[in-house]
DNA sequence: CGTTGCCTTGATACCTATCAAAGGGGGTGG
DNA sequence: CCACCCCCTTTGATAGGTATCAAGGCAACG
């Protein structure tokens, strides 16, 4: 199987196989990050840009009420904080929801890279992008669609974004994110978030138990949520498992 | 008075006069886009950044069931799509909420200017990622703050920004939105920010009228919405009214 | 086999939407 | 310059979605 980032950067464009294999050389063999740990600490050397390589992680906000915001899910080939060295410092913090493989690339290193190949800073640059995009999106959701709506189009926005790294099976894919995780990325309660559930099973839409999601009815769930994958800007088709929404 | 673009700049990083000059004379004397009419239209040359120079506008999508949810504000010194044109189409419409006066630079322009500068490039990329991080405090904001905490939240940040490029007098800014504008960007209905915004009058701290906003009591305001300027990352102070919020 | 999370369920309160209608303020045409 | 009109703002009453508080069930783990 090959290198996750690979498959994600692919996404936008096609690459030579000697940008792929410059890659892989690039991000290292990784190291582990136990699950529910933070993986960007203040004072972590900022020069470095983190991947997400295995395992899923998320950017929150964690306020003094104890509340805490999810604003993104980071899945295997998400570059965690691309450039953010350019800033004074983080806003956020980034912490682990499995085990998570982090691989690092140093700035002189993928400054290297995207100098040398235009298809690579092309889709670094096209990936950054469909990041805001998504981040955009989110916004939208939490804005403008009920409870049942949020979580309908964040289960196909999921589904998608693992789809096209070829990690689905399907209709199926893993969710190993708990209900409590959920209502903190959907600004609402895991007590109603579980009634929520309990609705799209009820409607026949979805399967979710021991950490995976099977989607019944692709097509009437991104009806539900209002889903459209043209805002991920997926545009080459990689893996042989594509989200098949209608 | 300056250029609303060098000025916006500026708060990132030290521009050299060269670089103002450049700035200057690739983005034009601009043309007007009327109040309440798209800016940005599918099919418009994408290989062009547009620039505000003068006015609001604000990215929106449109619903079918005609709800509206508007994700971001553009001030005067705002890119509106910096480098979307490496990706395949616009997600969402860019709108004039007043009479805009709209700057151009061409991709070859900007190019070449980045190219020859780093100080623009870095100046460039800061903004960008600080767009990133205003989008991720929206979602925050819709996510985990109260009805009122997201207007006070709200109002901090475009005081902020708008001080960050010289258009505040004190505690003083234009604020040229409807009601139904506030709701469209809140997630909530105009009924109720029209509420919202008389507790907050009740209360003391703001004067709204005649698209005018005063701010009486800017650290309360902060408290009250959570707010806290570092996610704005304006590192370099401009112009002679900078915000005080404490 | 007990502990610890996580999921589930119930009752109540609150925030916000919805529907409806009246009051103001600024802009435009006469 | 004034009158009209439209849009924005304001207000009231009711309904609905979601939070909160509390407690029990279940399953994985040590």
């Amino acid at each position: 199987m090959s290198n996750p980032l690979v498959r994600k950067l692919e996404c936008y464009t096609r690459l030579s196989e000697a940008d792929r294999l410059c890659l892989i050389d690039a991000v290292g063999p990784g190291r582990m990050v136990a699950a529910r740990t933070d993986i960007i600490h203040e004072g972590d050397d900022p020069r470095t840009v983190n991947v997400i390589l295995d395992g899923w992680a998320c950017r929150y906000r964690q306020f003094i009420n104890g509340r805490r915001q999810i604003v993104s899910f980071l899945l295997p080939g998400d570059p965690c904080d691309p450039h953010i060295f350019l800033l004074d410092d983080m806003d956020h913090t980034i912490g682990a929801i499995t085990p998570v493989l982090l691989g690092q690339i140093s700035g002189p290193a993928l400054q290297a890279m995207t100098a040398r190949s235009p298809q690579l800073e092309l889709a670094f640059h096209r990936e950054a992008l469909a990041t805001a995009a998504v981040q955009r999106e989110w916004t939208i959701s939490l804005g403008s669609r009920t409870g049942i709506e949020r979580l309908a189009h964040l289960f196909c926005e999921l589904h998608a974004r693992l789809a096209a790294i070829g990690l689905t099976e399907g209709n199926t894919c893993p969710m190993p994110i708990t209900q409590n995780d959920l209502g903190d990325a959907m600004g609402q309660t895991s007590v109603h978030i579980n009634r929520t559930l309990q609705e799209l099973r009820g409607m026949g839409l979805i399967t979710l138990r021991s950490r995976r999601l099977t989607i019944h009815d692709p097509a009437a769930l991104a009806r539900l949520g209002h889903f459209d994958s043209a805002y991920l800007h997926i545009t080459e088709q990689v893996g042989r498992a594509v989200a098949q929404h209608a």
